[in-house]
DNA sequence: TATTATTGATTGACTGATCAATCAATAAAA
DNA sequence: TTTTATTGATTGATCAGTCAATCAATAATA
């Protein structure tokens, strides 16, 4: 065989330029050939290990989602307290590498998609889901469920809002503001069940 | 067939079938044919009096925008205290045909056509630069300035945001729960400054 | 060691479909 | 006749996807 065992390798190559390709872009309408390019490859090889333009980008949407769930996951374990759990997951929905403009442009890209593409629309149904019960976990361990269920609701809302306004560039909101906009949500609505 | 003065009776059917093909396609991925065919003409009309497809896109653009403005106005008119003002223009984000599933899906579809055309971020903009100043102008009186701007940037984040999230479909929210959201979100911030 | 068969990796060239845009032609009104 | 409305037919560009052919590394064989 040539150099044997490159799947994997292109996989990921053709992966990592499909998010950059997207990113400058700014939307899924992007061509193979444009992502091959990035790549370094031909447009034939990624038709050759993804089958389909289509399966390419849900690969791309796959790998993206699972990166923000491990970083989740990690930030996490480090917090102890339900509060430092809550502000653990504010704080990596805004860390850097998300907050790229060309992340955010993937974002809303991904958003879009989903209208169309059902496995799309899985994954960020996933996403969504994970982010509201990450935050009422910690929230019962502070409020009534109930409440526990609304702030949680509020805030997943806040940072999603955040994000879509950010991509308009119109009045760029710091990863700093955008973080203590969402911490102040929370304190508010729970010293407020507490007073 | 002929009837004279056809002109904006025709681009305003065009303007219409495209509302209604963007929303159903949940992108404006959507071909001239498409809607032309939905506006019952033929494709080279639509070419006749709007020159492009992105001049017409770009026209629906306007026109939904202004759409929601002039309801906006007729709102805020009929309401009378800062408070009031407020609760008016909340109501207006949420009221039932911004809620309806195509309307989303169309408001998405612009997001992410801002980040390639120009001209639809420049209008998103408005509408975003409107809002706010809608927001700060009546929680001035309200509050100081400095958390004028700081609830009114969370404000429109979260109807923002909830919008984003109705366009998944999970988890549904109704209308007057997304009002109620807002709403809360507005109290508890004027609650922790007065007390 | 030299030869050969085998096979994964890779590409250039091609195809078929789609679509925006143009244009020439026609029909009705003014 | 001149202008406006309208369309069918056509063009040219773009792309996803296919395919036959080539390359290079390995392993079996002589």
């Amino acid at each position: 065989m040539p150099k044997v065992g490159m799947e994997p390798v292109r996989r990921k190559a053709l992966v990592d330029a499909a998010m950059r390709v997207i990113g400058d872009h700014g939307s899924l309408t992007v061509t193979m050939s444009e992502i091959a390019k990035e790549a370094g490859v031909s447009p034939a090889l990624a038709h050759h290990y993804f089958g389909s333009k289509e399966q390419l980008l849900i690969e791309t949407v796959r790998v993206h989602l699972q990166r923000l769930r491990d970083s989740v996951v990690t930030a996490l374990r480090a917090a102890r307290t339900p509060r430092e759990k809550l502000s653990a997951v504010i704080r990596v929905s805004f860390q850097a590498d998300q907050f790229a403009p060309e992340t955010i442009a993937a974002w809303l890209a991904f958003y879009a998609e989903a209208q169309r593409s059902e496995e799309t629309r899985r994954f960020l149904v996933i996403y969504a889901r994970r982010l509201h019960s990450n935050l009422v976990a910690n929230l019962k361990a502070l409020c009534p469920v109930g409440d526990a269920e609304r702030i949680a609701e509020g805030a997943a809302a806040m940072i999603d809002g955040l994000y879509i306004r950010q991509s308009l560039r119109s009045a760029p909101i710091s990863t700093e503001a955008s973080i203590a906009l969402t911490e102040d949500y929370l304190t508010a609505h729970l010293n407020a069940l507490e007073g």
